[in-house]
DNA sequence: CAACTGCGAAAAATCGATTTATCCATTTTG
DNA sequence: CAAAATGGATAAATCGATTTTTCGCAGTTG
């Protein structure tokens, strides 16, 4: 820490006197009113530059009813898909003049009501909000208690009080499905997490009507675990292990979210199961690390950039006073099929060997 | 967005007016006074309760010199590490009543020192550095020309003006290089980017001089990258295809930071080596995927809670006054030993393929 | 009984800007 | 030439709290 005491930093009023107008002036300069005399305009700019003016933000604020602030509340913040998405609102924020306040809700609704309240406290203009669950959470029900400007993303399908943004799983599992039963895949197992309700449920019948109007006696396992993550790894392990009784495995598994992904890697570790010999594995969200792996693993890659850039314009048309019913918003995914597919039975060891 | 209007927010006034007492009794009777008569205090418990009355800690703010608003500058929010940092911290500002305004630099220096002004524009109490580069970048220089309160972490040694936090890279490099002389490597490349000077060095003295000490003629190569990832890897791919040349090539690898990890799995990819039978890998920074691929990645693990709850201390003693020249805090590595590193020669295909 | 002490609470100043109301000096108009 | 209109700037109110100052009243004291 520097020794040197924080000089204190000149104000409005400091700008006026050594410019030798009123405090209301210097406002409207700033402002970029142009009844001013130019000759006082410039004496102000002079003085701004001289002394280093700058506004405060805090004090400007306190004059407004929509304060120059926006609320983003994720989940969790150690994901890629959050990270960046955090990254894109905040770049977005400071575009239009806002500062981007960032919080993390640690995916507990309870938490991410919390938050939301003192986001609230703050009087922010809006709040970008990817609930913990769905549209429906208790947060939603707050922001709309309390007349906030808001948009949903991400987990979300749509609402009748705020506008959504959401990637289109449902089209992109319908596009995995295409792939996996183009592949030869008749017996597919996919895994997710129930809590998400709103986007899994999307995501799991965009797969399965997309698969049973391909081929309509395929058969589409489904492990679902209620909330947390840990359960997952242990419901999978007792699927694997009934179906390696009844001696009928699924040659593919299709994750719907990330640590599913993950999970089911791990699972396949265990087993001495590779990718795509032994069986094929695509998941929902990309990661860098997916494709230097080897193999490296399909992904459903969502639009974040988009997904920005959609739920901030729709924001600010609302702060902006704009009208009308909510929208539900979809940006479109990419798939990338990459080594962890193959097609079933065309491995050397297709039999599955148990290392451990 | 809700049809309704935001009903105002009620004020400190609207309390004291329904309490039958005035604003500044309301204001005392919050703040824990206790010179207010017991029967006025549970009348403003009353009517707080009734009107949902909450603080403006904007407004609270105000009339503060030491607002309360920590500042935290990273050069990224993609990478698990810098997720993780923010959320710690975020979570260690709410603890002390504080609120967490991030910001990404997006590992640009003159960004850095831009979204430094802006924290300095919102009279933070405090801010949370983690430099692009170092410690004697602009940014920290601004601080210090500015009198400001803060921490640095991370990418820093020591300074002479802020108190420093960042994990004992150099104890932890010479952990790994004990690690790879113990298994009989005799050949290393070590690979960074040079632009962090400060934390890049420190790894690479670690790593080489415990090596050294331990088997004197071994060899250590080093590629190091002036200041952008891409570049690396053109690097990396022609080390490789002199080496091939010259019949000798590394028996293992150690990446100083995350992106070279996945830049050399890449480069091992193209050429067909597989962890560890061909080649040996250690990274700098561990992430969840690293323990799921086949192999699993070795790797450095960064103590972040450690770290953010240290940094976090030293930047709250400062903000209360606390004086004294500032200290550079070292926090201890884990060092995971996966299977990404083995033996050399002990793999079925040492000589290696080239697949591609 | 006047002056003094203290307690508790209200009034007022403050933080740093924005916005509204006001005012003065020209200029235009009747 | 007096009255009205206008341009340009200032004074003052405001936002919502905190903090300092002032004040009234009760109980003590000389």
């Amino acid at each position: 820490m520097a020794h040197r005491q924080a000089q204190r930093r000149s104000s409005i009023h400091d700008v006026a006197s050594r410019a030798g107008v009123s405090a209301a002036t210097v406002s409207k300069v700033l402002a970029g009113v142009t009844t001013v005399k130019p000759e006082n305009a410039q004496r102000v700019f002079d003085a701004v530059e001289h002394l280093g003016y700058r506004v405060d933000p805090l004090a400007s604020d306190m004059r407004r009813a929509k304060r120059r602030i926006i609320g983003a509340i994720m989940p969790e913040f150690e994901s890629e898909f959050f990270g960046q998405m955090v990254s894109e609102l905040e770049g977005l924020a400071e575009q239009r003049g806002y500062t981007l306040v960032a919080a993390s809700s640690r995916e507990s609704e309870a938490r991410e009501k919390e938050v939301l309240a003192r986001m609230h406290d703050w009087r922010v203009a809006g709040v970008v909000l990817a609930p913990v669950r769905n549209e429906h959470g208790p947060a939603a029900g707050f922001m709309k208690a309390n007349g906030m400007t808001g948009v949903l993303i991400d987990r979300v399908l749509a609402d009748d009080a705020f506008d959504t943004v959401s990637a289109d799983s449902a089209a992109a599992s319908a596009e995995v499905a295409r792939e996996l039963i183009g592949k030869g895949h008749r017996h597919i197992l996919v895994i997710g997490l129930g809590q998400q309700a709103a986007t899994v449920r999307a995501r799991l019948d965009g797969f399965r009507a997309k698969a049973l109007e391909l081929v309509p006696d395929v058969r589409i396992d489904v492990v679902l675990s209620e909330s947390e993550v840990e359960p997952l790894r242990a419901l999978l392990h007792d699927y694997f292990d009934k179906g390696a009784k009844g001696g009928e495995r699924p040659t593919a598994v299709y994750s719907l979210f990330l640590k599913g992904t993950l999970v089911a890697l791990s699972e396949f570790r265990r087993r001495g199961w590779h990718c795509p010999d032994d069986i094929s594995l695509v998941g929902f969200d990309d990661a860098e690390w997916m494709q230097v792996t080897w193999p490296a693993i399909a992904a459903v890659v969502q639009p974040v950039r988009q997904i920005a850039a959609q739920a901030m314009d729709v924001l600010f048309a609302r702060i902006d006073g704009g009208d009308g019913p909510p929208k539900a918003r979809l940006e479109p995914c990419k798939v990338l099929m990459r080594e962890s597919v193959g097609s079933p039975g065309s491995g050397p060891h297709s039999g599955g060997g148990n290392r451990q």
